[in-house]
DNA sequence: GTATTTAAAACTGTATACAATACTAAACAG
DNA sequence: CTGTTTAGTATTGTATACAGTTTTAAATAC
């Protein structure tokens, strides 16, 4: 089976966009884009009003697409909205009974162990939103889920920056959390979440500020696409 | 300033899909479709693809387009999901004090005033949702706005059933909780949400099976696409 | 040097063409 | 009659062309 030129250039410049590849408010040259992706500019345009519609890029009409902002106000939204479902997930969770799904993340826990400290950040962050986002799943709401994985991609590239700080304590907490919940605590379980995700505002403008500078900085420390072609690397003005 | 082809069709799309003017599952013929807007299939897909990430149609490889199904379970979901982000909402307008937007609000609803009986559902169902929107909106999480008002759009047609049999409660009961939170009664405003919004599961099913047979049945009733206003709500069953 | 105008170049918005794939229904076999 | 094969038709996936708009930069005026 095939994948069509839309799927596969949808996933590069959605990889683009979550990882700042490009700046933010860079303009997006379709022609140029769509010679580098193998693939003419119809599909391209097609991808990119879906990432569009997903927050991942914007769009002004005669002048076209353009990378998003990182928005320091936007992040702030976006951890609050986490926050709020995630905690409703739990609440869910601890009013339907331990679903026998939460043994099977407590199996994914045990199997990814501990950071040991050799593990690249975005695999770090990686097995972290695929524990948040197996854990809201287990409430059962698909719109929960789908809101948060769509979320999740919207601050990844910030988490990424965050996690370096925070590699040691994530597996744990994430444990202690499951566990209040296989208890059937849920008071107890609701705490430990509010203590794993909820950041104080000040913090997240932090980790915002040192995106920012990763991204206009850029000492090849995140942004390296590869060694030798370089996309999207030009910068305007 | 003239709309892109784009835009247009985006829309005219949109409102087809939200108010189930094609069935349920059914393909959409790209060139019978482009041909009825006055456009190409190039804006037509456009428009499509994103309509496709709003999750308003779905999309299959090589077979196109569909209609979006009107699933139960996903309508309970949404349900869910819209109590979820009003209830935190509300708290968080209840803790940062009362925004002076909520008196843009009380306003609001003074000027719409009670329904005389004499309002179509639809407009019924489009203050409603204003109010709610706004109400978010005075917590000052964009995305919370921004996820409810899309969530809003895939269970209009749900709402448009319902709102026939809710019409003459509607009103007072956004009043009072307006007062609740006006008057910083946090408690208070969160069980008349709740009150408000929160319905029974079989509640919701039931609105479902009738939406649903008024989309198959569809004696002219809320499908009508063009009509010179024949309003004979012919009810069945 | 700074601001304004203007002509050229670059880019986007949309239509159309065509190859590849999926669908339909007629013909056939059991 | 039911299921399978197959040729024909319809439809999608993508490339390309071109008109119209925006951007760039050179030329001019102050």
């Amino acid at each position: 089976m095939t994948a069509s030129s839309v799927n596969r250039v949808y996933e590069t410049v959605k990889d683009m966009s979550v990882g700042f590849e490009m700046r933010p408010g860079e303009r997006i040259n379709e022609v140029l884009l769509s010679e580098q992706l193998g693939a003419s500019r119809t599909p391209l345009r097609e991808a990119l009003n879906r990432l569009v519609a997903e927050n991942l890029l914007s769009f002004e009409r005669g002048r076209g697409f353009f990378c998003r902002d990182l928005n320091p106000q936007e992040i702030l939204d976006l951890y609050e909205l986490r926050r709020v479902i995630e905690e409703a997930a739990v609440r869910r969770i601890a009013e339907t009974g331990p679903a026998e799904r939460l043994a099977g993340l407590m199996q994914f826990l045990k199997e990814t162990g501990p950071d040991e400290g050799d593990r690249d950040v975005r695999e770090l962050v990686r097995l972290d939103e695929h524990f948040h986002e197996a854990l809201v799943d287990c409430a059962g709401n698909a719109e929960m889920t789908r809101t948060l994985r769509g979320l999740n991609e919207r601050i990844r590239f910030v988490r990424w920056i965050d996690m370096e700080n925070r590699r040691r304590e994530t597996q744990g907490e994430h444990l202690a959390l499951l566990q209040a919940l296989l208890d059937g605590n849920r008071d107890l379980a609701l705490q430990r979440l509010g203590g794993h995700i909820g950041k104080r505002q000040d913090q997240i403008m932090e980790v915002v500020r040192e995106s920012l500078a990763r991204i206009y900085l850029q000492p090849g420390s995140l942004n390296q696409k590869s060694g030798s072609g370089d996309l999207a690397t030009r910068e305007s003005k």
